[in-house]
DNA sequence: AAGCCGTGGCA
DNA sequence: TTGCCAAGGCT
């Protein structure tokens, strides 16, 4: 039996019915035209360095342009070539990548690099199998690298992607789910211009920011609005379908700055698991470890520790760190920081460490003079910004 | 498969 | 204020 080639299996399975070959054509042309008039003038536009390419589309994860484009700037002037990535020591990568967020990111980078040191001789594999190997690199990286820096007409679908051909097409697919990405990178497939495979990507991705976008979409201003079935049926605020998420789970922690004999401030490693692994916070401390069951009752005072309370952390700091505090019971100042998936209220205490001895924790000390040469993670400046703030009277 | 991983901007 | 969203990948 001879498989017919001129059928997609997963289109027809969710009964999607690609255009004709002319009006593919006719799309590929709107859409590249309006590009080259309308495309935005971004730094890493203007290279074809696939080293450059691939740092931006690191970046560009779940983050914005603009705040993009000054670290790119930096982290590009800083390691020009993949090799002085590669040998960068950690925290000089962390420094340059603090406050984006996501730092993993980064971290696989410097993976990737050194596969690229041992495995390629330091050559950007130009296949798009060997890109999708790296470290931190998945469908749609691979895609967006293979075919902006190297011309390969592969699919590179992200959130901008899928929510245009959702409107294009009506896809009822919900795009919040993992599975859908392979839907619509087959009509990728079928559509992509295969002379300019990049630009078309790019110009997709281009339309979903500044057109065809979640908020304040007017799909009558989108030069591609006669190929829009959306926009045709008037059906495109359906679309795209996505499910909403789920709540920030809520975390209460007091933070200590802790400062020792000789002016410096203790500072703790996160474990290599979890909420901000591997970066460096001021000794924070779980509320629902320390409080009793009824704390609520006869607790009224928000800025003060309650007894019990306090007594518990004392212990809690000696048997975990070993320390030995002087813990000023009254709340220098408060702050919250809210990540994708939970939110932490912050409890900023201060306190002097009067005897250190061995514990189960390792502590770092940092001197205020040297803080600016550490990496640190947003809610651990936020919590340095307060400590440090000279109050006004 | 679904939850985890940061941060800033915006209505 | 709150919730949503942004050029996703890993486990």
């Amino acid at each position: 039996m001879t498989k017919d080639t001129t059928k997609n299996n997963l289109l027809d399975k969710y009964n999607i019915a690609m255009w004709e070959e002319g009006k593919i054509e006719a799309f590929r042309q709107r859409l590249l035209t309006w590009y080259d008039k309308q495309k935005r003038d971004l730094p890493w536009r203007q290279t074809s360095d696939p080293y450059c390419i691939w740092v931006s589309e690191i970046m560009l994860q779940q983050t914005q342009v603009n705040t993009v484009i000054p670290y790119y700037e930096r982290f590009i002037g800083t390691l020009p070539t993949i090799k002085d990535l590669a040998e960068a020591p950690e925290d000089v990568l962390l420094k340059l990548w603090e406050g984006l967020g996501y730092y993993s990111r980064v971290r696989n980078m410097k993976v990737a690099a050194n596969q690229v040191m041992n495995e390629y001789g330091g050559l950007f594999p130009t296949e798009h199998k060997q890109i999708l190997k790296l470290k931190g690199i998945g469908p749609y990286t691979a895609g967006a690298v293979s075919s902006i820096a190297f011309n390969q007409p592969e699919p590179a679908v992200d959130g901008n992607v899928m929510r245009v051909l959702s409107r294009l097409f009506e896809i009822d697919l919900d795009i919040g789910k993992a599975s859908s990405r392979k839907v619509f990178e087959e009509m990728i497939r079928l559509l992509i211009d295969p002379d300019r495979p990049g630009d078309f990507n790019q110009a997709l991705m281009d339309l979903g920011a500044t057109v065809c976008t979640p908020k304040n979409y007017h799909p009558e201003t989108s030069p591609v609005r006669d190929f829009n079935a959306s926009y045709l049926n008037d059906s495109w605020k359906n679309y795209p379908v996505k499910k909403s998420k789920t709540k920030q789970t809520e975390e209460e922690y007091i933070v200590l700055g802790l400062i020792n004999n000789q002016g410096e401030y203790a500072f703790e490693k996160r474990g290599s698991k979890g909420v901000l692994s591997g970066m460096l916070v001021f000794i924070m401390v779980d509320r629902s470890l320390l409080r009793q069951k009824n704390w609520k009752e006869f607790h009224q005072d928000p800025s003060v520790i309650e007894a019990n309370e306090l007594e518990t952390l004392t212990r809690y700091l000696k048997q975990e760190y070993g320390l030995e505090v002087n813990i000023k019971n009254e709340r220098k100042g408060k702050c919250t920081h809210i990540f994708s998936h939970l939110k932490w209220q912050l409890d900023i205490y201060e306190g002097m460490i009067l005897n250190e001895s061995p514990g189960s924790r390792e502590l770092h000390y940092i001197h205020p003079d040297a803080f600016d040469r550490h990496p640190f993670p947003v809610p651990t400046q936020k919590v340095w910004d307060l400590i440090t703030k000279i109050t006004l009277f």
